[in-house]
DNA sequence: GTCTATAACCTGATAGAC
DNA sequence: GTCTATCAGGTTATAGAC
């Protein structure tokens, strides 16, 4: 009885949960401490714990820890470059509305993951020569549309000066939040305000600065 | 005989370095290994091997590994905000020279200590708690100068709005250089080229942003 | 103060019952 | 497939000789 007015309290949401198999759980599980936590601090079985299963399970299905990792890595590593590389490559949008499209996109994305640049780049300094492998993808950077639009309209602008300047303004603020955070500066509930603002100025700014040519770099 | 050939080949910074007393010896490998791994990644006998002494001396010197990494970390955060707080509540200097005076010295100390950034904000993520106890003093930056000088100018512009676009044109790129190093967008010898330019072009651009008043923010 | 040896503990992985 | 119990190896910290 108790359990049948369990059952009909569950939301839509719990029910999706309870009925994931166990790879999914541990999968829901790993994603979240190992971002929290990065790769060497989390501890299997901090995972175990967080999926309710046991630990056994991660090794019976995953084999191990480093496996486990890589697994999660590969898949945030296309959520943070994916919303920008396709975008560079696009040869149908000029060089604004790339802009518009990356600023809105990135900010939309890290909105739902906000640890997901400090995790991936924190874990590159680890181990860069583990990711140098994985990139060889996006070698084609070099010839991206992008790189070719920004060399018509500033040839003296490198594009990294460029992309430095474009995701600086984007990605540092999810990474730094904490800090303004704890001084007292920034209230937290007034940070998605923030960055709703940033959807909008941050490819107005870079325009501006692509047009200003009082000194040549 | 040979002993003193040795050290008839020692450069001033080595012999410099022989005189360190093992407390010295000890804090400097801590610096490197922890700043270039992280706490969790980091083993007492890394540290050890790295000072050339023994894994007995870091807890007779220093009781306790986390004892050993509050230290550095206290220091690093202070020469990662140190940069910045003086200058914001510098109440002799006007806006566009706190602006060229941050920027400036930031690329300055970054490039002599290119992991501070990662290192410092990975950390405080796995930490928060013991973050926010140690950023007291820097409380005082909800009245800090620059704020009051930013509201006489630019009301509606929010100060970490601000700060994060600044300090994100000149922290990012330390913390995004080796993912473009490896894609092959960015060779290794011309990034500090581009800093250069960064020192003069981002006052600049903050100042064209602050100057422009298409949108309200 | 500095070292070697070792204690005490933790972590990833597996064996084996169900 | 899932669990409990345990192994094997590694890590921090300390005891004790010099």
């Amino acid at each position: 009885m108790s359990l049948i007015l369990i059952r009909n309290h569950m939301t839509k949401q719990q029910k999706i949960e309870k009925d994931k198999n166990a790879q999914e759980k541990i999968l829901d599980a790993a994603r979240k401490v190992f971002t929290q936590k990065g790769y060497a601090a989390t501890r299997t079985r901090d995972i175990a714990e967080e999926s309710g299963l046991n630990l056994a399970l991660l090794n019976y299905y995953f084999k191990s820890k480093e496996n486990l990792f890589k697994i999660i890595m590969r898949e945030k590593m296309k959520g943070l470059f994916g919303v920008l590389v396709p975008v560079l490559n696009d040869t149908s949008l000029s060089l604004e509305e790339k802009l518009q499209l990356i600023a809105y996109n990135y900010i939309e994305m890290l909105s739902k993951n906000p640890d997901l640049p400090i995790f991936v780049l924190s874990e590159i300094r680890n181990n860069p020569e583990g990711f140098a492998k994985n990139i060889q993808a996006s070698k084609s950077l070099k010839e991206a549309h992008f790189v070719q639009q920004l060399h018509e309209r500033r040839p003296e602008i490198h594009p990294v000066q460029f992309l430095f300047s474009l995701m600086g303004m984007v990605i540092f603020p999810f990474i730094a939040k904490p800090v303004f955070v704890s001084s007292g500066l920034l209230p937290e509930n007034q940070f998605a305000m923030l960055m709703e603002q940033r959807k909008v100025m941050v490819p107005v700014w870079i325009k501006i600065m692509l047009e200003t040519k009082t000194i040549n770099i």
